[in-house]
DNA sequence: TTTATTTGACCTCG
DNA sequence: CGAGGTCAAATAAA
């Protein structure tokens, strides 16, 4: 596999900076009752941001640089948790078809399907809470799947517009490992606290910072399901050519990858085993 | 009553 | 023609 010098670049920052913010944990783990550790703490932060600021710094001047112009556009709001959500649930009764549902297929199919739109795949120990407000419309058993996909758009579709879509399949029983494909982004103005970090696209100096971390949605809890801490990989799927590495985040984040391949999703987990040089 | 989910029909694309 | 994405009535939940 080759990687651009650029890319490289990019993820050897990303690998600094996963290793300053383990020290730093552990500063932090041990600075309760000793004040040593906060000293040191404070330069390891400022470490850490230059790390990912440079990172960005690459990726703005590279293929990727529209999406993290997507990610930059993206609400930074607040926060209320609705996010329902179910799985695969029981049977429901349903009524057999009868000539009002015959009636319906003049009305239906006023609808085109997509094709080739840019997506992410996250791939996660469970299920996970992004943040947003998703609405299922949709669930369908996958040929030689063992688990039917779900679809979901964003509830505020019919108000304000916003097409992001996503659909959940689960793809592994034990360990359980769930896939996630996002499609468009979220133009609306509700989403629930999404997290993000964010580029000042007019002073990449200082482009990122986090949103409040508590509310992490790697790492928060979904309504009415168990929604728990769950270990991720994320590729992109746009419309440049490499493969890419972010953020290892912390023990408990396995990692995340861009990609960038036109046709679906191939060779994701090949572009895992090829950063082998880059992990622990 | 309102809003979300379920689920079979329907549609498009390869 | 089949797989998979979407629609929308029926149903469930709040």
């Amino acid at each position: 596999m080759s990687w651009s010098w650029d890319t490289r670049k990019a993820i050897e920052e990303l690998v600094q900076g996963r290793d300053w913010t383990n020290q730093l944990r552990d500063l932090l783990t041990k600075s309760v009752g000793d004040e040593s550790g906060l000293v040191g703490s404070e330069d390891l932060v400022i470490k850490i941001c230059n790390t990912f600021s440079n990172t960005l710094s690459i990726l703005s001047n590279s293929n990727y640089n529209h999406y993290l112009n997507e990610l930059c556009q993206k609400p930074k709001n607040n926060l209320s948790c609705d996010g329902r959500k179910s799985e695969d649930s029981g049977e429901s009764i349903k009524s057999s078809p009868s000539a009002s549902a015959l009636a319906l297929k003049d009305r239906r199919g006023s609808y085109k399907r997509r094709k080739c739109v840019a997506s992410r795949t996250n791939i996660s120990s469970a299920l996970i809470d992004d943040g947003y407000a998703w609405r299922k419309y949709g669930q369908k058993k996958i040929l030689n799947a063992n688990h039917p996909r779900s679809y979901y758009r964003c509830t505020h579709r019919s108000e304000q517009g916003c097409e992001a879509t996503k659909q959940v399949q689960k793809i592994q029983d034990d360990p359980p490992k769930y896939e996630t494909i996002y499609s468009g982004h979220h133009t609306c103005k509700n989403a629930l606290n999404p997290c993000h970090f964010f580029m000042d696209q007019h002073d990449s100096s200082k482009l990122i910072s986090f949103s409040n971390q508590h509310d992490l949605p790697f790492f928060s809890s979904e309504s009415k399901e168990d929604y728990k801490l769950a270990s991720e990989i994320t590729y992109y799927n746009g419309s440049s050519s490499s493969d890419y590495i972010l953020s290892p985040f912390g023990p408990s984040a396995e990692m995340s990858v861009l990609s960038a391949d036109h046709e679906g999703f191939s060779g994701e987990v090949d572009s895992v085993g090829g950063l082998d040089d880059f992990l622990f």
